[in-house]
DNA sequence: TATGAATGAGCATTCATTCAT
DNA sequence: TATGAATGAATGCTCATTCAT
C-alpha cells in the first residue's frame, strides 16, 4: 500500500479545480505541483504529461459529474424534482468562482488543436445518454433526444453568459426556461 | 506620410484570425508578426502590448460584426428573410476552419482575469440591441428583447457543440429552430 | 533662425535632470524624447548617438556647474562667505530628488567602460582649479591644492552615503566640516 | 543530495565578481549564467529573481567583506596594525581590476529606486559598528563614532576618484589620512 | 516513489539605431 | 529639421520536460 501523503485522486480533484478556473493552458504545472505540496517531477512521475494529466483530469471530472450530477436521474422522485436537482447541481457547480462549464471551457481553449476530442465528446455523450433516458420516462425516445439536446444547448449558452459578466441571472433563467420545457409542446426535430 | 507595408487594418484582419483559430493565449506575438510579413519589434511599434493589440482587434472584430451581421437588420426586405441572412453570414463565420464564435471563445479562455471584459460585453450589448431592434418590427419589446435573448443562447450554445466534434448539423438545427422561434409563441421572461 | 519648439540647451537641461536622477543606463532615449516633446528620431538627429547625448550633457551640466558653483569663487565677498555659497549650491544640488552628484554617479556607473573618462576628469579639474585659485587666497598653492583635495572627497563622500539614506545630517555635517577645515591646521600632503 | 557542478557560494563568488565591476543593470543574466557555465533557466533555479539574485550577492559581500576586512578589528595587534591591515585589504579589494567599493556603486547605481537599501544599510552599519567597537580602545565612543565617520567618507571619496581616473595615489594618499587621523585631534561632532 | 538540478525553447517586451519621407 | 516605421539584438523570465540520485 503507497504511504503517499496525497491520493492520486486528491491531486485530480486540485486539478480539476485548477484547470477549471484558470484554463488548461494558463496553468502551469508548477501551479499544481505547488498546490498538491509536491515537485514538479512527482507529478510528472504520476501523470506522463501535461496532456496526460489534463487526460486523466477530465476523466475524473467526467467521473465526478456522473455521481454528482448524472446519477441523480436514477432517484425515486418524481421526474420535475430531479431534473430540478441536476440542474441545481449543475449550476453550483458552475457558480464556484464564477468558473463555468469546464467541459465547454476546454472546448472552447483547446478546441482548434483537436487533442482532448475524445473525452470532451465522451463527456457530451454521457451527458446526453443520461439526459435522454430520464426524458424517455414521459417522452418518446425522439422527442426526450430532441429535448435532451436542447436543454444542453441552453445550459451551455447560458452559463457562457455568466461567465461574461458574472450575472446570476442568466443561471436562474435558464433553469427555469429548462423546467418549462418539461411541460411545452416542442417541434420535432427536422434532421 | 511614410509609407507602410500593410494597413493597421490588415493587420488586424489577420490578428482576428489568427486569435480566433489559435486562441490569445496560444498565440504568440512572434505568429503573428510573422503573418504579418514584419518584426514583432514592429508589430509592437502599432500596438503598445499584447493586451493593447487584443483589444484592437476586439474593437476590429466588433466594428466588422456590425457591418457584416448586425447591419443586415437595417436592409429592406421581410423580417424572415433579415434574420435567415444575419444567422447565415453569422454561421458562416464560424465554420472557417471551424473557429466557432470569436466572442464566446475569447470570454471561455479570457473570462477568469477580467481583462476584456469591457470589450466583450460591448460586443454582447451592439449584438442584443441590434436584435432586439429588429424584433421590435414583430414583437413588444419586452418579447422581442426575450427572444433575441434565447437567440443568442441558442446560437452560442450551438456554435460550441459544433466546435466540439466538427459536426456542422448543430449548426443548422439551430439556424431552423431559430428561424421557428419568429412563430412560436413563448412564455414572457420571469425577470 | 532655427523655429525650434525646444532649443538643443533646453533638451541638454532635461536631460541632466533625467540622466542625473535614473542614470545613464536606465534612461532610455524613448524617456528622453517623451520628456522634450520629441521623437527618439528627431533627438537622435541632434545628437548622433546615446553616448553623443551623454556627452553633450556632460559639457553642459559642467557648463552649468561652473557658472553657478565655480564662478561664486570669483565674486567679491570675504574667503569664507563665498565658500559657504559655493557649498550650499552644491548641496542643494545634490538634494533635488536625492539626486547626489551626477559627477560621481556617472563615474560609479559607467566607470568600468572608460567611455566618458575625459569628460568626467575634466569636470573634476575644473572643480579643483577653482578650488585650489580659491583657497590661494589664504593658504600656500601646495596647501591650497590639499585643502582643496580634502574638501572634495569629504564632500563626495558625504554625498554617497546621503544618497544611500536620504540623511540630511550627511550633508549637513559635510558642510560643517568643510568650512571647519578652513581653520585648522593640516599636515603637507605626502605625495 | 544531487551533485550540483557548481556551489551556490562560488555563483554568489563569481555574480560578485561580475556584478562589482559590470554594475548591476549592466550585468545581463546571460553574463552571469556563461560564467557560471550553466544555462540562464539553471540560475534562476536556484535565484528567484535578478533581484533576488542580488540580494544574496549583497549578503555574500556582507559576509566576505565580514571576514576578510572588519573581522581583522579583532585580532590581538596594536590598533595601528589593525587599522593598516583592514585599510590594506580594503583598497585591495577595491584595486581589483579598477572595481572601486561595491557598496558605493550599487548606491550611486540603484539609490534612485531603493531596492537595495535595506542590504546596503546593512553593509554600512556593520561597517560602522566595527570600526566604532575598534576606536573605542583608544577613544570616547562618540569621538569613536566621529573619528569611523569620518575614516569612512574619506575612503568612499578617495575610492571614487580612483575609479575616476585609475591613479593609484588616491588610495595611498587615503590610507595616509586614515592613519593620521588616529593621532590628531578633532572637533566634536556638531550634531 | 520522489526530488533538486538543469535545460532548450519560447515568451512579451525594451532598446538604440536606421531609413525613407 | 523632424518623424513614423521598422528592426536586430538583447533582456528578464517561464515552461514542460529530462535526468541522476
Amino acid at each position: 500500500m503507497p504511504k503517499q501523503k496525497i491520493t492520486k485522486d486528491e491531486i485530480l480533484h486540485l486539478c480539476w479545480e485548477i484547470f477549471h478556473r484558470e484554463g488548461y493552458n494558463s496553468t502551469s504545472l508548477q501551479t499544481v505541483a505547488a498546490a498538491a505540496g509536491m515537485s514538479k517531477a512527482g507529478l510528472l512521475h504520476h501523470f506522463s504529461n501535461k496532456e496526460g494529466l489534463m487526460r486523466a483530469v477530465l476523466g475524473y471530472a467526467r467521473r465526478g459529474y456522473q455521481t454528482y450530477v448524472l446519477d441523480v436521474a436514477l432517484e425515486d422522485t418524481p421526474l420535475e424534482e430531479r431534473i430540478a436537482k441536476m440542474l441545481r447541481r449543475q449550476l453550483k457547480l458552475g457558480r464556484i468562482e464564477q468558473r463555468g462549464c469546464f467541459f465547454a471551457n476546454t472546448i472552447l481553449e483547446t478546441g482548434q488543436d483537436g487533442t482532448f476530442k475524445p473525452e470532451l465528446k465522451h463527456f457530451y455523450d454521457d451527458w446526453m445518454q443520461a439526459m435522454i433516458d430520464l426524458l424517455s420516462e414521459r417522452f418518446s425516445t425522439e422527442e426526450a433526444a430532441e429535448r435532451a439536446y436542447r436543454y444542453f444547448i441552453d445550459y451551455e449558452g447560458s452559463m457562457m453568459l455568466y461567465k461574461m459578466d458574472g450575472d446570476d441571472e442568466h443561471l436562474q433563467r435558464c433553469a427555469i426556461r429548462c423546467l418549462e420545457m418539461l411541460n411545452i409542446p416542442i417541434k420535432a426535430p427536422t434532421t
